[in-house]
DNA sequence: TAGATTGTTAATCGATTAACAATC
DNA sequence: TAGATTGTTAATCGATTAACAATC
């Protein structure tokens, strides 16, 4: 019943999910409540049980939700049952903390290939991945039928390279470049930079920082 | 004049400057309009213009605005006129990325102290900074009257050391960790979480990944 | 049964957009 | 003057919250 969900609604499930892991960790309780959850996400129970509710119905009346079983719906929900291969460009001291990442591979994200222009890097390994020259990129994708990208290459080869991935047949790309990249409707972005959540920040700070 | 201004307008500011910048340099023309703004950024000219006119007018009638003015203007809402010290905890892969990011320095944000816990990365240099024990980071902070922290250390050691940085006098915390944060009201926080990136992006894949 | 909590409806709140008078 | 584009108002759209019947 895939409707019309809203993106913020979507934006959210990941939240919900990483918290009700979390719950499944500490804890001997099997079951949650939108109430607890909303109390430790600090957001109202409310908006959960509406999120959740455009997806079907997975609690209970007095006994709230099953931790486990909120866990695999949202998990099936998100397409998060299967392992993703992912391809990362730019290897980089970014890069290099990317790969290094263990959280992708426990998530089931799994950087299969790294790729760079770089001469000096091409060769050298990356946690356990050989940084590839990046003529191959193409074939990577193609051959391994890969879907989502990582890009942590500087600015000014961005959206060259942006093009090449979805030409190959990337659908989804996370990027660490500082700057509005050109899509297809049919390709998701999504973008990271530090600089601009510092600059939101500052808005909120005292001027006078003597 | 800082009546109460929607944080999601306060969200689009550096975006706006983002462009802008490269708008003034690209470009030989001293003007540009919500329209031309507003087509780059794939969003549109009316809310471009609703959400300067918070803060005064910018722009003229027929004219639109002038990038250079725009540009000052909006460092100056954003508190980006003077430079800001920052401190980074954690000297992981992932601080050394950040470390080394050139763009905080040229954009007014420097990275003054590293702090780990870590005897083996104690002492070694990350850019040009020393790593530092971080016993001495209530000190450093108080004594520099540093504001801004971010945060690149294990889950484990998260809530601590947001505590601690707090206590110490931080108002603002960029943090990688991916943990929801417990901070009081005063203070803004900032996540990064590339899985989450991730999993937001996986809803829109098509499941069958062969 | 009494207490708790869901899923959902309706009300509220807030954000975006369309439209246009003002004016450069 | 004619054309362009602002700043702003009012209309629209969408998201959040409050409230509660249903029910475990």
């Amino acid at each position: 019943m895939t409707k019309l969900i809203p993106a913020i609604v979507i934006g959210r499930l990941p939240i919900y999910l990483r918290e009700l892991v979390r719950l499944s960790k500490e804890n001997t309780r099997p079951n949650t409540s939108s109430q607890e959850l909303a109390h430790r996400l600090g957001i109202s129970s409310a908006q959960i049980r509406k999120d959740l509710s455009h997806f079907g119905e997975f609690g209970k009346q007095g006994t709230g939700y099953n931790i486990a079983y909120l866990i695999e719906q949202l998990q099936r929900i998100l397409h998060l049952t299967e392992q993703w291969e992912v391809i990362l460009v730019g290897a980089g001291y970014l890069g290099h903390a990317l790969a290094h990442y263990g959280g992708f591979q426990r998530r089931g994200f799994r950087i299969t290939h790294v790729f760079d222009t770089d001469p000096a890097l091409i060769g050298t390994e990356m946690g356990e991945i050989v940084v590839q020259k990046i003529e191959g990129i193409e074939a990577a994708i193609q051959e391994n039928g890969i879907k989502i990208a990582i890009l942590a290459v500087p600015r000014s080869v961005a959206q060259k390279m942006t093009d090449r991935l979805i030409k190959a047949g990337i659908l989804s790309i996370l990027t660490y470049t500082p700057i509005q990249l050109k899509v297809p409707d049919h390709v998701q972005i999504s973008y990271s930079d530090p600089l601009v959540q510092l600059q939101q920040m500052t808005y909120y700070l005292p001027r006078d920082a003597d």
